[in-house]
RNA sequence: GGUUCCUUGGAUGAGUGGCUUAGUCAGCGGUCUGCAAAACCGUGCACGGCGGUUCGAAUCCGCCAGGAACCU
């Protein structure tokens, strides 16, 4: 029955760690389905660093229609919920000319937000972020604890302790909204007006970790250094607090040579595709396949449609 | 040839005669609802080798091995 309500759109999601090959796959998905693509990759969307975020090439782009992929500069706020606001328009205006999109990146939070939405919460104010880290560096982390238990006790009982991005977050919205962080959090999934279906990539890690290495050289000689020192006045930017700029920083300033650095970025990179691994595990609703199994995949998607 | 010093887990690096033996990084596992390529948590692995002293040594002594500095 549901393999054949053709009036329910699709949404295709194709996630996994980065390098393990969604973006080849993603083009080719996409020209069999008649698809676009949809990036959930919270890097790619900023247009000045595609070769260190190994974002779809000017060729690539040509081939299928791609939307959030250097659509955004580095001195942009953006966040998981206004991505979120910002796919559902454009899925609700591309699904009036078309049956089916394809989502594909390995942002686990992005991710999220388009297949299970994100809590009606109020955007932090630069004003109120701003006091509460000062806080946070004047008095600490304790001190932010013991407003917390005051403000929301609730959440205080839950929340992580030693997190102080978790407790700051919390009292930006008490002290903004004067209501606690708990009356915000419905900790339930949203409704979609289409179908979703979630493959995942992977491969062995060995194999995985291979193709990593062998990226970083690749990205290197595509202009990764280039590309970094351009945007190094900006290094504060919380854009470029990302894995083969911050390293390459740590080179400009003085503190790394190169090939440590080139190192420390292949490193940080399998850290990366790991813990995207580790929460992508615990969401049954993925389908596993190895990236080379394309007619596999897509076979799968079809009987889904 | 002589004198002195060093030798700790994958890396780095503290330390004391016993109070199960630091810390950091990596490795591995995990958390996750607003900057998420973020932030945070948990965890295996050792005291160069052989003897001796001692109730007990990685910590004291001897020899051996490897390394460093200085002297003739």
């Amino acid at each position: 029955m549901r393999k054949t309500d053709t009036s329910c759109p699709a949404l295709i999601v194709l996630l996994g760690p980065t390098g393990v090959g969604k973006t080849e796959l993603s083009l080719y998905l996409a020209e069999q389905l008649q698809a676009e693509i949809i990036s959930s990759d919270s890097r790619q969307i900023y247009k000045e660093i595609p070769i260190g975020t190994a974002a779809p090439s000017k060729e690539q782009l040509k081939r299928v229609r791609h939307h959030f992929v250097g659509s955004l500069s580095i001195f942009d706020y953006y966040n998981a919920a206004q991505y979120e606001q910002d796919v559902l328009k454009l899925l609700q205006e591309s699904f009036q000319a078309r049956n089916i999109m394809l989502l594909s990146g390995g942002s686990m939070m992005y991710i999220d937000a388009i297949c299970k939405g994100i809590d009606d919460i109020p955007t932090v104010d630069n004003e109120t972020r701003k006091s509460v880290i000062d806080r946070y560096q004047e008095k600490g982390l304790e001190y932010l604890r013991s407003e917390l238990r005051l403000l929301d006790p609730e959440y205080y009982k839950i929340v992580d302790p030693k997190n102080p991005k978790r407790i700051m977050h919390a009292l930006e919205i008490c002290y903004m909204t004067g209501r606690t962080y708990t009356s915000f959090r419905t900790q339930s999934a949203k409704a979609r007006p289409f179908r979703i279906v979630k493959i995942g990539l992977t491969r062995p890690r060995e194999e995985l970790y291979a193709q990593i290495n062998q990226r970083v050289e690749t990205m290197m000689q595509e202009g990764l250094l280039e590309e970094a020192q351009k945007v190094y006045p900006y290094k504060h930017l919380n854009s470029l607090n990302t894995v083969g700029y911050k390293e390459l920083f740590k080179y400009f300033d003085g503190e790394w040579n190169l090939p440590f650095a080139i190192e420390k970025i292949k490193q940080n990179t399998r850290i990366y595709s790991r813990k995207q691994m580790t929460w992508f595990k615990r969401d049954e609703a993925i389908t596993w396949f190895h990236p080379e199994q394309t007619e596999d995949i897509l076979r799968f998607i079809r009987q889904r449609l």
